[in-house]
Order: C-alpha cells, then sequence, then structure tokens
DNA sequence: AAGCAATGAATGAACGCTCATTCATTTTCG
DNA sequence: CGAAAATGAATGAGCGTTCATTCATTGCTT
C-alpha cells in the first residue's frame, strides 16, 4: 500500500468536514464547538489545526466542497439539448432529492448560509452562483427553444424559482422532516411551469 | 405633563430596541456585544437588563414588535372581500415596499431569522406565522371565488410564494441595494398569478 | 416652604465562564 | 533513529451578566 500518504491525509480531513457537518447541523456555527468536532472525529483539538486554519475555515471549506460537488452533479444531469421544461423538472427533482438525503447539508445550507460574518457571505454566494446561473442558463434556453414566454425577466425569475424551492426545503425542516420532500416535486414544477410557458 | 412616567421607560424600551436592531442588522445577532448595542442607545451595559432579561431576550422582543406591526399592517389593507387576486398583488407590494422602508428589518428579518437557538426559532415562526396564514386564506378565498385553480394545493403554494418574494428581498439586500426592491412587485405578481389562475 | 428621607433608575467596573488557539510533549511510522 | 503527525493541557482574550454605588426625583414632616 503506496496509497497511505497524501491519501491518508485526505481522509482526515474529509472526517474533520464529516464531523463539523453533523455538529453546525445540529447546534449552528456559533454554538459549535471546535473541541465538539474534534471528538465527533475522533481526533485531538489542536489536530483540527494541522488541517483548518482557524474555525471559519471548517465552515468555508464545508461549503466549497459540499456545495461544489452538488453543482457538478447538476450539470452532470441537466444538459445542453434538454428542453427547457424538462430541465426545470430535473433541476427541481435534485433539488429536493439531494438535499432529502443528506438532511445534514440541508439544515446547514439552509439555516447556516444566512450568517452574517462579511467574508463568509462572499464565500457562500461564490460557491452558490453556478447553480443560479444554471437555472438562469436553462430560462434563457427556454425563451430559445419557444417554450417559455419571451418576456421573462430571468434574472428576476431564476430568484423567484430557487427562492421558492429554498422555502420548501425550509419549511420541510422546520417541520421535523414530517412528509416527503421529494413528493412535493410535480406540484412545485407545475406552478413553476405555468408561470414560465409561452 | 402627567405623562412622564411609564411613558419614559417605554421610550427607552424602544430606543434600545432600535438600536439593537441596527447593531444586529449590521454585525449579526452572535457578532453584536451588548454593550455595543448599550453604546448605540446612549444607556449603560447594566440598563439593558432592566428592560430585558438577557441578549436573546432582546432579539425576541425585537422580532415580536416589529413583525408584529407588519402583520397588523398587512391586514390593515388586505379585505376579506378583496379580489383574491388583488390581494395578491397587495400583498407583495407590500412585503417589498415596507421592507424596502426598513432595511435594517429586512436585514435581521433575512438573515437572522434562520438563527437556530431553539427558543429562538420558536419564538420567530409563532410570530410569522399569521402572515403565512394571511396568503393561505387569500389562496383559499380565490379558490372559492373561482379565480384560482380549484386543485391547488394550498399549503405548499403559500411556501413557494412566500419563498420566492423572501429570496428577492435576499437578494436585493445582498446586492447593496442597487435597485429599486418595490419595482419588481409587477413581473413577480405576474409569475404568481400565472401559477394560480384557474 | 424648606429640609430630610426614601426611592429606584442608571451606572460601569468587576466577575467568572466559555472557548478558540497554541505548543511542549508523545506517538507513529518509514 | 529521526522526522512528521498527533495530542491535549494550558492559555488568555472576549463577553454576558451582576451588583455595589451614585444621584435625580418624589414624598413626607414640621
Amino acid at each position: 500500500m503506496t496509497s497511505g500518504l497524501a491519501e491518508k491525509r485526505r481522509e482526515k480531513y474529509e472526517a474533520i468536514l464529516q464531523a463539523a457537518l453533523k455538529v453546525f447541523a445540529e447546534h449552528g456555527f456559533f454554538n459549535s464547538q471546535v473541541s465538539k468536532i474534534a471528538r465527533e472525529a475522533g481526533v485531538a483539538d489542536g489536530t483540527i489545526y494541522l488541517y483548518f486554519k482557524n474555525k471559519e475555515d471548517i465552515l468555508i471549506s464545508l461549503f466549497r466542497e459540499k456545495l461544489g460537488s452538488l453543482v457538478r452533479k447538476f450539470h452532470e444531469h441537466v444538459h445542453e439539448d434538454d428542453r427547457a421544461d424538462e430541465a426545470i423538472r430535473k433541476i427541481c427533482e435534485l433539488h429536493f432529492t439531494e438535499l432529502e438525503k443528506d438532511v445534514h447539508l440541508a439544515k446547514v445550507t439552509q439555516l447556516e448560509l444566512r450568517q452574517s460574518s462579511r467574508e463568509l457571505h462572499s464565500e457562500i454566494s461564490k460557491a452558490l452562483k453556478p447553480y443560479i446561473q444554471l437555472i438562469e442558463d436553462v430560462l434563457v434556453r427556454g425563451i430559445e427553444q419557444g417554450i417559455f414566454r419571451r418576456d421573462l425577466d430571468v434574472k428576476l425569475t431564476r430568484l423567484l424559482i430557487f427562492g421558492a424551492m429554498d422555502e420548501v426545503v425550509s419549511s420541510w425542516l422546520i417541520s421535523g422532516r414530517r412528509y416527503s420532500l421529494s413528493a412535493q416535486v410535480d406540484k412545485t414544477v407545475d406552478f413553476f411551469l405555468r408561470g414560465l410557458r409561452a
């Protein structure tokens, strides 16, 4: 096993991130102690600082990794040549199912995303931008395909769509996940497409 | 002037809340020191504790007062006998104009509302519930009036509408308020009504 | 009216506790 | 053995909260 070099490091790095995700999701960033993350990850407090600059750096890295791989997943499933209305359905479906699969991630994105450290906020919007952009691209394509209204304000509409999905996820979390999130896809997409169609 | 008794107290209470609103909006709850609020309000640190149980109590009181008067304003403008589509327009208009008027309130509701102390969260949803309920009522009325689709899921749709408006406000804040929020009402309502109409 | 007493609002220095971070020491592993 | 990784006790800054003290106002007494 010659692999256990930089790989071991990567493993521990991810173990700490995973632990942090859980702790942040359960207690929120400001109520999460570094020592708690260390315990959850099964490492010593000091070890954290061999992998991360400071506590905030943990959260920022978390967002970069997690949102990055989410966005990648979206790009895998939504293709240039899809019909725009089918793409909208796919986006909503992925949005709901992926967050339903990873509750901790859902909690952190929904509840902590809006925190207010300057640095943090810009990092988060940076990580989120490609997703919002993806929605916009689909809207533009839909207009070109003649499926969506020509008078759509795509910059505004992408917000309406993202915000609506976001709120459904938030509400589902707050309810204690007492119903299926992915079961809301059809009715949600239906509402969107009525608002979009030419 | 026999008034200057309990009135003086009320005035100071409100001065502290106003100061807290500003400080929370600028720095976020966890980065706002009680001493900073005291300085902003022009009182001593200890004085705060003559009016509030603790720091969290300040935030909770803030929400109660501010959201309470907002909800009251909605009820003043949206009446039982309005056409439901007109009511939706009125709601969106008020949502945007009221938050555009009070940026500090907008910031606190958008950015702090999602914090994670259990007690806080339940307090906030309690204060917000009448508003969400109002939207639902209008949806139900719209169906009864034959204006909205009979197959609407009102519980889901109220979230879609609230979330969409919420995101538009968030985005406007993050952009540094570089455009008019109330100018988005028409296009936003247009999108909603297409999704709602029978 | 004038002095005295009582009140309680306001103050802000001090307290005590909570953590993020450090670093001297130990363990691991090639 | 030696270097790198990991440890976790120790540190100290930050901050919410307390409380002994001040002082303007009001009420009471003669």
